[in-house]
DNA sequence: ATGCACACGTA
DNA sequence: CGTACGTGTGCATT
């Protein structure tokens, strides 16, 4: 027989951490008995065990309180929505005819090891399923322990070797390492300051704890033979504590315990209550019940194609390809570097990427797309990313369920379509590629009717899905890097990191970590005496707003700042992207994500190239090494000047604020005349200027008089005062403000010019932090978002009238407010103009859009020089 | 190894 | 006690 023993506890408790709060449609949670039950029904099907029992904790571990009174006393309570689910669990092993075995006064770890070791003198295979490394103990010839790792589906599988690779210790002297080491979640002390490496380096030397003990000077230095000598009765009651008892006078009916698979209709009642919808799908109904209405089912037939089969069977799978063109809609899902293609429901094929070598391939899958049929993809970017590479360069689709799934709740990420389905199908995900198209097609038949109730179609089908494809051009063009340029950079930086750091230790009179907060706050405060200091939660600010106070009086407070900025540069930029760039090109392709933020913006990873230095000389140099392709080509920056005040005007309706854009007035200035009441024809200060423009920007984060007085470093009475003025000149920008939140209140979300919405359940709370927060994000995310909007919608135009037009020019970056691309100097005219046409006029609002173009060989050149294209191109 | 706090770059 | 991000470090933890 192989006989699975499951740590019933540690699992459910996994189950529950892994996934996210799902209940039944009366609100009853059953997250925790849902991912028990996949991760059941994934080990029956993966180990086939012949007998299957599930132990359970009883009452409080009698035998170790006794040992040690302390034992899990640090343990916080069991959430009720976990407590509640253990009483279905026991429902469902019931179901499985799993039989249930506890003990009183001993907790399930016992049991386990006691039951594994009767297996084992009968001469059994015993498998252990655990939720956590104390079990690793009793790992032998005959007994192997799996343990969960991230999700709930994902195991380690634990034999005598792996514990030794893993631990480098024997399993039987795991309960020694764990009484040296002790174990915070069990509240055993164990010695002070030994950890991991040195309980493990001790055994290793010495072979057990009583060894040690019997001779302390085994542990090699003073130090630790003084901890062993003061702490080693207390390591032995830890080791004592930790040992699992391997002989409770249990005994179980082996023969009851035998597993077979139940019957369809011995669960068919159980998971229908539970609204395991996806699991029921897979059941035969009992006859005279019907199938629960509109469930999905992910249960049909599923082939998949592998790299390594010969061509004939490319044939096929081509011909299988081009046979779904037929259909009325096909679904692409990548995993890995697999696609999985689906039909419809029970047709549904998998192959590697890779397989596009093959022509007949190839020509299925453009079949495809050539035949105009309905085409949906989950992350469509990623999968026209792979197509294309592999010699597709017609896909185009109609449908992303990443995209649908984000906007319907931004808050959100939808990494991944199991994340996805999880939310919106209530169903976990098969393995095979083909299995996922198919989820895939089933997330858009529901997304599809939820973003049309919400008034969303058009924001999903004219803008978000058509900007994948554009984005997936924009990674693939990625923007091309002058390695030289990079290099004269860092070797500055390092030179100035060094010479930082001497005169820093000068000062300091001893060598520290300067990047660690905590060294630098004791050197500054304590040693130096600097006064001044303010405390945070856990030690010293050493913030800018704290140095640079200070750095006028103590230039090590200066040199600090300094010594930040560099390696900040070093260690981000400049040591890392030659690294990223692709050698194959010499180019640096970036990750658009579009399903990260809540307001609609999109974010860039690998490297972030939405926060390359500009403000900084010694920063801004990084861009000289973000060069035009050739010397025939220029790097072409477009952005919209003061979008964000634009919509505020647009969108509030306020009079004043309108006619000032209107008039082409520098905002600012306009601003400041309005709130310092400058009379016609008088000037206005550069302070005077600074303080509007700070008024402007906070305005559009939902900033307090509180914290306008904190950045302008003035009073808060002059601060109310400003706000005030402010108010009464721009009266509909009050208005529209409180409009904003109240409506946010009322409905539960605000939303954008084009209807993207963000929910945003904390401006109801009771908690005054909370709701004031949500309220200021409830200001911005209308302008935020419909600044998202805009330019997401002028980037599907752009790149519409770039393929038209036939001219030499690249979409690369996207940062916000701003496009930059690469364009042939020939071109760079029309190619300006046509770019601000689209941007401009992108929506028409009751204010004038504007567009700033500039352009350069580098993008430190685009910033720096100033453009006389601008003039040129709006003539 | 993984997660948190802090710090800091951008719009 | 202004919004939205991503990434680096140090440090304390699974």
């Amino acid at each position: 027989m192989s006989l699975m023993l499951l740590d019933t506890y540690g699992l459910v408790y996994r189950a529950f951490f892994a996934l996210p709060g799902l209940t039944t449609s009366k609100g009853v949670p059953i997250n925790a008995a849902y991912g028990f039950t996949m991760m059941l029904n994934k080990l029956v099907a993966d180990e086939k065990p012949t007998h299957v029992i599930a132990a359970f904790d009883k009452g409080m571990p009698a035998d170790r309180v006794a040992l040690y009174k302390e034992y899990k006393a640090q343990r916080t309570a069991m959430p009720d929505e976990l407590r509640s689910q253990f009483g279905l669990v026991r429902r469902i092993l019931d179901a499985h005819r799993i039989p249930i075995v506890e003990f009183e006064g001993q907790e399930a770890d016992d049991v386990i090891a006691t039951l594994a070791r009767q297996a084992e003198e009968a001469g059994e295979q015993t498998l252990v399923v655990t939720g956590d490394l104390d079990l690793l103990q009793i790992v032998d010839d005959r007994t192997t322990v799996l343990t969960t790792r991230r999700g709930i589906t994902e195991l380690g599988r634990y034999d005598p070797a792996a514990v030794r690779e893993r631990f480098g210790l024997d399993p039987s002297q795991l309960p020694d390492y764990r009484g040296l080491k002790g174990d915070p979640s069990d509240n055993l002390p164990g010695i002070p300051s030994i950890g991991e490496k040195t309980a493990t380096k001790l055994l290793q030397a010495a072979g057990s704890l009583d060894a040690l003990i019997a001779d302390p000077s085994l542990a090699g230095s003073p130090k630790l033979q003084k901890l062993i000598e003061t702490y080693g009765e207390q390591a032995c009651l830890c080791r004592a504590v930790s040992i699992v008892r391997r002989d409770l006078p249990v005994g179980v009916d082996w023969e009851a315990s035998r597993y077979v698979a139940p019957a369809d209709d011995d669960l068919y009642a159980l998971y229908s209550e539970l609204e395991f919808k996806s699991l029921v799908a897979k059941l035969q109904a009992p006859a005279g019940l019907p199938l629960l209405e509109n469930q999905p089912q992910l249960s049909g037939e599923y082939r998949s194609y592998v790299a390594s089969v010969d061509s004939p069977e490319f044939v096929r799978l081509g011909e299988e390809l081009r046979a779904l063109a037929s259909g009325s809609r096909v679904a692409f899902a990548a995993v890995g570097d697999t696609l999985g293609a689906s039909g419809r429901v029970g047709t549904g094929l998998g192959f590697a990427a890779g397989a596009l070598v093959h022509e007949p391939v190839r020509e299925g899958l453009r079949a495809i797309f050539d035949s105009g049929v309905s085409t949906a993809a989950y992350d469509a970017k990623r999968v026209v990313r792979l197509l294309r590479d592999g010699g597709v360069p017609n896909a185009y689709f109609a449908d992303d369920a990443m995209i649908g799934a984000h906007l319907l709740d931004p808050s959100r990420g939808f990494a991944d379509l199991e994340d996805a389905a999880a939310v919106h199908l209530s169903a976990g995900l098969p393995g095979e590629t083909a299995a996922h198209a198919d989820a895939t097609l089933q997330l858009v038949e529901k997304i599809r009717p939820a973003l049309e109730r919400r008034d969303q179609l058009r924001l999903y089908a004219d803008v978000e899905v058509p900007l994948a494809p554009v984005l997936a051009g924009m990674e693939a063009a990625g923007v091309a890097i002058d390695p030289r340029e990079l290099h004269a950079i860092g070797r500055d930086v390092d030179e100035a990191a060094a010479r930082l750091q001497r005169r820093i230790y000068d000062f300091a009179g001893e060598e520290f970590n300067i990047g660690s907060p905590q060294q630098l706050g004791r050197i500054l405060f304590e040693k130096l005496q600097i006064p001044g200091g303010k405390k945070t939660k856990t030690g010293w600010a050493t913030g800018v707003e704290v140095l640079q106070v200070l750095a006028r009086e103590y230039p090590i407070c200066s040199l600090v700042l300094e010594w930040r900025e560099v390696t900040k540069l070093k260690n981000t930029y400049v040591d890392v992207i030659p690294g990223l760039v692709d050698v194959r090109d010499g180019r640096l392709h970036t990750v658009f994500n579009q399903t990260a933020t809540a307001t609609g913006r999109l974010s860039s990873t690998n490297p972030n190239l939405q926060n390359i230095p500009v403000r900084g000389d010694l920063g801004r140099r990084i861009r000289r090494a973000f060069v035009a392709r050739s010397d025939d080509h220029v790097l072409l920056a477009a952005d919209y000047s003061q979008i964000e005040l634009r919509l505020m005007a647009h969108l509030s309706g306020d009079e004043a604020m309108r006619r000032a854009f209107e008039e082409r007035q520098d905002i600012h200035d306009f601003t400041a005349r309005q709130i310092f009441s400058v009379p016609p024809g008088g000037q206005v200060d550069a302070n005077q200027r600074r303080m509007a423009k700070s008024v402007n920007f906070g305005l559009f984060y939902g900033m307090s008089d509180f914290g306008l007085a904190q950045r302008l470093e003035i009073g808060r009475a002059e601060a109310k005062e400003i706000t005030t003025a402010y108010f009464a000149r721009f009266p509909s920008v009050r208005d529209f403000i409180d409009r904003t939140i109240a409506d946010g209140r009322r409905n539960g979300y605000v939303s954008t010019i084009l209807g993207r919405r963000r929910y945003m359940p904390g401006l109801t709370s009771g908690n005054y932090m909370l709701r004031a927060a949500a309220e200021r994000e409830a200001t911005n995310a209308p302008l935020q978002g419909s600044a998202a909007d805009l330019m997401k919608l002028a980037m599907v135009r752009i790149d519409r009238a770039l393929v038209a037009s036939g001219l030499d020019a690249t979409l690369l970056l996207q940062i916000h407010d701003e496009l930059i691309f690469e364009v042939s100097l020939a071109q760079r005219t029309p190619v300006s103009k046509l770019v601000r046409d689209h941007m401009e006029h992108a929506i028409e609002l009751s204010v004038p859009l504007e567009v700033t173009l500039k352009s350069g060989r580098n993008w430190y050149d685009v910033e720096t020089m100033h453009a006389e294209e601008e003039a040129r191109s709006r003539a």
